[in-house]
DNA sequence: TTTTTTGTTCAAAAAAAATTGAACTTACTT
DNA sequence: AAGTAAGTTCAATTTTTTTTGAACAAAAAA
């Protein structure tokens, strides 16, 4: 007999469930499962893991435990923690809303805005060498449009992170 | 000799590179690149243009632009228009923010949200299994968090949606 | 110093997602 | 009714992304 076992053969346990839940939230956000995964199963734990941990738990290997805490941690949604006097890293998941969107615009949003405003830059100069009026003042339009549609993106970003922080 | 080809050979026209900057936009979006030339390439042209144009044009098969202008047009990001007295079917980007980011959040959004809020009401039908009373009010805690977040998330889409609406 | 433990890196393998193209449908034209 | 043009669908292919695992580095322990 295995005592232990839940009773219905499809009965998750809360890790697994919170697990499954992180790991569709990073696919929507577009990170690989597996950081989704890590994600769960630390904010599943009620103490701080170690690497170790991760891999035997979840089933991954060493390679994706470690690039997978390592965006955790640039995200600043894994924060490092003091925990038994091992030399072992242990590590919890930070919950604060602010700081998980902060991490993720920061790093995520930011840096393809930042491109996305050199090409259009590039766009304007185009412009110039355009000789035909009536084309020049459509594609004129066109930039104008995107212009108006970047100044609310970078009005929108600062707001949001505003309204999250309690 | 060939006068239309630009002196520079790393010269892009405005159509190439409005191609190229919504192709990087669908990517960041979580969108096929096909998706993000396609409207790019219409939102790059005076006048409406049809499928074949698509395909002849980005050189993208039949399939992808078929596919391609569905998705666009679920999304609300490209519209049917009436021209010629064809019996082909012309289509062109639709430019208002305020539409393109509606069209995403219902399409792209929305469904994650409710399919996540579907596993948290699960979740804590699960919670109620549990014994142990540290660990159960620990869970109970953690579900609090989720629930926190998601009435952010709630409160926030309507607003970024007014906000965008001029 | 040598061994063991912990963690990183990155080329190769596996998995997932996008794209193609041929077969098919629809509806107009002759 | 047969032919043609336009568009859709989806299995097969290609491309991209993720994951693995073995080699390597760092640092503590023996």
């Amino acid at each position: 007999m295995h005592p232990d076992r839940p009773a219905q053969p499809d009965t998750l346990s809360i890790d697994q469930r919170l697990i499954s839940f992180f790991r569709d939230g990073a696919k929507i956000a577009g990170l690989p499962a597996s950081v989704g995964e890590i994600y769960g199963l630390l904010f599943a734990s009620p103490k701080p893991l170690t690497m170790a941990d991760l891999v035997e738990r979840l089933g991954i290997s060493k390679g994706s435990a470690s690039q997978g805490l390592k965006m955790l941690r640039t995200l600043g949604a894994v924060r490092d923690v003091e925990y038994d006097n091992e030399r072992k890293a242990y590590f919890e998941a930070d919950v604060e809303l602010k700081k998980l969107v902060g991490g993720f615009i920061r790093e995520q949003v930011r840096p393809h805005i930042t491109s996305g405003a050199q090409k259009l830059s590039e766009l304007e100069e185009q412009l110039e060498t355009i000789g035909e009026p009536e084309l020049h003042s459509f594609y004129e339009n066109r930039i104008k449009i995107i212009k108006r549609w970047s100044g609310k993106a970078n009005l929108v970003l600062p707001l949001l992170q505003k309204f999250l922080g309690e």
